[in-house]
This record gives structure tokens, sequence and C-alpha cells, in this order.
DNA sequence: GATGTGTGTATCTCTCAGCGATACATCTAT
DNA sequence: ATAGATGTATCGCTGAGAGATACACACATC
């Protein structure tokens, strides 16, 4: 389907030759190595044997035995019920709820986004900034969803989706090519957007209308339209966007019905700071 | 809303003092240490401070400062856009991802789940088994949804519940009067299963109807049926359940009309052991 | 039946990661 | 001021755990 890549990009770590770390007397070894090994099966297919673990981590086989066997007790892994094999554990699902749950600005979100799926009658997604990528965590599904209903987690590149557009437009310039220029760039369908000229003309458009408009960038039939979310001091941490087919609309016709309420969803939904007591604005 | 309390059961761990795993040459207190600070959360009611953090995994302040640093600069926890105070990060989101995408059950289950709700115009969910608990993996929203969207990860007793009842009636009966005997057994609301005879009567009824019925046990007006999803070897390892208003149902009508519908879900679901190729069977 | 390459599992010794104590610089709140 | 949070930084001693090595058990293939 969508061509498989790497999209962790910059937040990618080297399990532990990060070399980054060398110096930090606070970084403990240990933690990485032990993330590392959750992390293994970012890249895999199947569920994955031991020293697939091991491989995929960057430790040694003998860490990898020690960390899994850890991490089975403990409930972040488990085994697959039928073949053998390893894969990430129930456990896992626990830190997602809690994530959810605990998050001011997703528990905003909850009644808006039911809100706007009730007046716009098609897909509303909420996902979250993390610098060459968004990942979905809320999803309104439509009546007609044909695919996956699996997308928490799900990450897409920020440089091409309405939700990533939305997020740029509250970025200055420079910072947008950086974000562009760590991308991978290889391009979903035939119109996706190839290049930084490209993203700064969307980025502007975005500016002046408030809300990005973008189509056929992930799949051929596609348009989507998205708004960013704000935290207190208005730097962009989210955005919230809705799909729809372009056999049943066109760009403008899905942009002007629901552009509007994207906007005031995405304003709502944004940090409001508590009136005059903030950080330095008191003086 | 529904009262809180710790439905991690028996799985719970104590996060190092657990003393059982003194004598496991194999597993890591680091690992260990490293899990208990990440679930942490799961007690948790808002964004924490790190000594917070601290004895919520049970682990002293040095520890937490140097463990909180390191999960930190691998994104497995983020601090609190507005307000100071730690949370669960992005990569947690990445790790769901890959549990719901690589688990090979919940691969054949989406299509499943899609057309179940298609037919039944219900809110149809997919949960995993994990002892005294069920575990939402899949939801799929129903027309007249009116509260929280994000439920992947929620967990729910087995004893009371449509999902838990359908996966303990495939279980010896020793093990489920163990399963319940560790429970909490605190109700929800007036009518919710207080005894392992009552248990054991929905238990008995499910194993000759085929799916469990349940009303009221969660919510005051709700009805819901499941049917237990299997593993190769015949175990439960999960269940799909419908839930409806009884103020658009009766248990009988929920039951005869969406009954064989769940049941054949879980059954297609369900492990299918490659002909005659199977451990022990050959000979 | 050998042989090879995969799996998971177990044991042992030496050393450096990281434990835990202690100190400090902020804040906010009395 | 005083008191109690918060996050942050330094440091020397020691036992957790690295990493090598070995074994049991699957499957293949010749």
């Amino acid at each position: 389907m969508t061509t498989f890549r790497d999209l962790r990009g910059i937040s990618s770590f080297d399990p532990d030759e990060g070399e980054a770390y060398k110096d930090d007397p606070l970084f403990m070894r240990s933690v990485a190595r032990t993330v590392a090994v959750m992390s293994a099966f970012q890249s895999a297919r199947h569920p994955l044997s031991l020293s697939q673990v091991a491989t995929a981590a960057g430790v040694d086989r003998s860490a990898a035995q020690r960390i899994v066997h850890s991490l089975l007790k403990l409930g972040m892994l488990t085994r697959d019920p039928e073949d053998r094999g390893y894969l990430p554990g129930l456990r896992v699902l626990d830190m997602t709820h809690d994530l959810l749950r605990l998050n001011p600005m997703l528990q905003r979100a909850n009644p808006v986004m039911l809100e706007l799926r009730r007046r716009v009658r098609e897909r509303v997604d909420l996902s979250l900034f993390d610098d060459v990528r968004v990942v979905y965590a809320l999803r309104m599904p439509s009546k007609h969803e044909i695919f996956s209903a699996t997308i928490v987690g799900h990450a897409v590149p920020t440089y091409c989706t309405a939700g990533g557009i939305a997020i740029l437009s509250l970025l200055p310039d420079e910072k947008v090519a950086d974000i562009v220029k760590r991308s991978d760039l290889t391009p979903f369908t035939s119109h996706t957007i190839r290049t930084l000229d490209e993203v700064m003309v969307h980025v502007h458009a975005t500016r002046e209308r408030g809300h990005s408009v973008l189509c056929r960038q992930l799949l051929n039939h596609e348009v989507a339209i998205g708004a960013p979310i704000r935290d207190s001091s208005g730097a962009p941490i989210g955005a919230i966007h809705v799909a729809g087919s372009l056999q049943e609309w066109t760009a403008e016709g899905f942009s002007d019905s629901f552009g509007p309420l994207v906007q005031n969803a995405a304003q709502t939904v944004s940090e409001k700071a508590p009136i005059g007591i903030r950080k330095g604005i008191q003086e």
C-alpha cells in the first residue's frame, strides 16, 4: 500500500551507538536498550524471533535475551499465540490508554471531535505533531469506511498531509524548510508534493485561508483539509483534519463546506491561556 | 464515572519489591524499573511531577530522575505543553500501532469487524483476554455514540462483561472460579454480578447458547452480547462483542438478532489450525 | 542418518553502569 | 522570611548485568 519508510526521522534513535548520549551522565544505557527492544517492532512485518529482535534493536543476542525475557514477564511483550515469535504485549495498550486519557489537550478534544463528526459526515481525525511526521491519535470514522480501522499510532509525513501543512503554517519559514529538508520526499501518488517550493505555496495559502487544503497526496482520490491546534504559547502541537472522496466532492466544495467548522474545532481545542497570569505577561 | 480500581490484578507488579524475580538470573532490574516508570501513569489522574512518578513507580527520586530523563530523550515520555508535569510520550503510540498491526489475530479481525458493523448497526468491539480483565483493542463505533472515543487500551473486568463471560465459557470451571476469586467484585450498577454463582449461571448459559448475553453490568441501560475468539490450541484469547441500548432493545431481541452474527465473526477470526500438521497430531 | 542453521535457554566471571546520597537553584505559598 | 514543592547536578563505591560460551531442540537439505 503506502511505500514503507522509516518516518521516525530525526527522532529515531540508533539504539545505543547514538553517540549523542555518550557524554550525558544522566542518560541510562539500560533504559535506551529497553526502549530499543520495545521499538524493534517498528520495522517489522511479522512477529520477530529473538535474534531478529536483537538485530532490529541493535543489541547483541545475550542482551536481547535478558531484556526480552524481562519484558515478557512484565507483559510489555507477548508470544504470538499460534506461530512462535514475539509481539508487543498487552501492557502497551495500558500505556496507550494512559496517554489518551491524561493528555489535557486530547481530553478537551474528545467532545469537540464528536460534535464535529456529527456535522461533517466524513472521516475526522486528530493527529499530533512529531517533527517530520504526524501521528494519528483520535479517529472518528465515517459511514463509508472500507479500509483499516486500527490507526491509532499511524504516522504520516508532515510535509504532504493536511494536518502537517496546517501545523507548518504556524512555524517560521526556516523551520518549515528544516523539516522538509529532513523529510523523506518519496512521493505516494503522482500528485504528491515533491519540493520545498510546493510546500511553501501550501503553507502560505494556509496562513491566509486559516486551514489547509490538499488533494491526492497519500491516496489518489482523497481530499483533506486541516487546521492546527496550538499550545498555550501558540506553538502548534497537532491538527484536526477531515478527509473526503474526490468522487463526491470538489476541493473547493469540501474546503468551503467544512473549513470553518474544522478551524473552529481546532480553535476550541487549542490552549486558552488562563486570562492574564502567564509566565512573563503579568509584568 | 466508573469506580476507579486497579484492574491490573495479579499481573500488576510491585515494581521491584516484587520479590518474585529475586532468584531469576535472567530478569533485569533495570528493565523492571523502566517499565515501572512508564506504567506509573496507570493510576494517575493528571500529569505527574517527578516525585509523583517516583512514588507511583516505587523507585527513589534519584532513579526516577535518571529514568525519566532518559525516557524523555527517547520520546517515551513528554512534558505537558501547558502545565508542567510528565505524560506518556508519542513513541507509545508507535508501539500501539505495532501491536495492532503485527498481531495476526487482529489483522484477520479487521475486515470481519467492518463487515459485522455493516450488518449490526450497533457498537462493535474486540477485546483481548488478560486474566481478571479484558482490554479493548478495536472499536467500530455506531451512529449514536455520545461518550468517549478514546478507548483503545480501556480495561474492564472479565467476570461481568459480555466479552469476559464469553471467554470464561471456554475455560474449565475451576479456572473461572480462580479468576473470579482474584477479581475486584465492587459492583458498577445495582445489577452488576456479585457472586461466583451468578458468574457460573452466565457461563453455563453461554456454553449452551454459544454467546453471552449480559444486561446492565457496567452501565444501567446497556445490553451486550459476546463470543470468544480462540487460538490454535482452542484456548480463548479475546472476544468480539456488541452493545446496544435497552431503550431500543429487549435482551432477547438483541441476542436473537445478533447472536449468530457475532458467533460467526468470532469463529472466523479464531485460529484455523493448518489442516492436519500440528504439534502432536500427526502421529 | 548425518549436517547445518535456526530457534530458545542456561551459566559464569569481570567490570563499568548506575545506585543512592547529597547539594543546589528555582518557584509558589504561606 | 521561611518552608515546601519543583527540576537539576555531582560523585565514589559496588553489584547488576554485559558478553562470551555452551547446550537442547527444532527444522531443513543433502
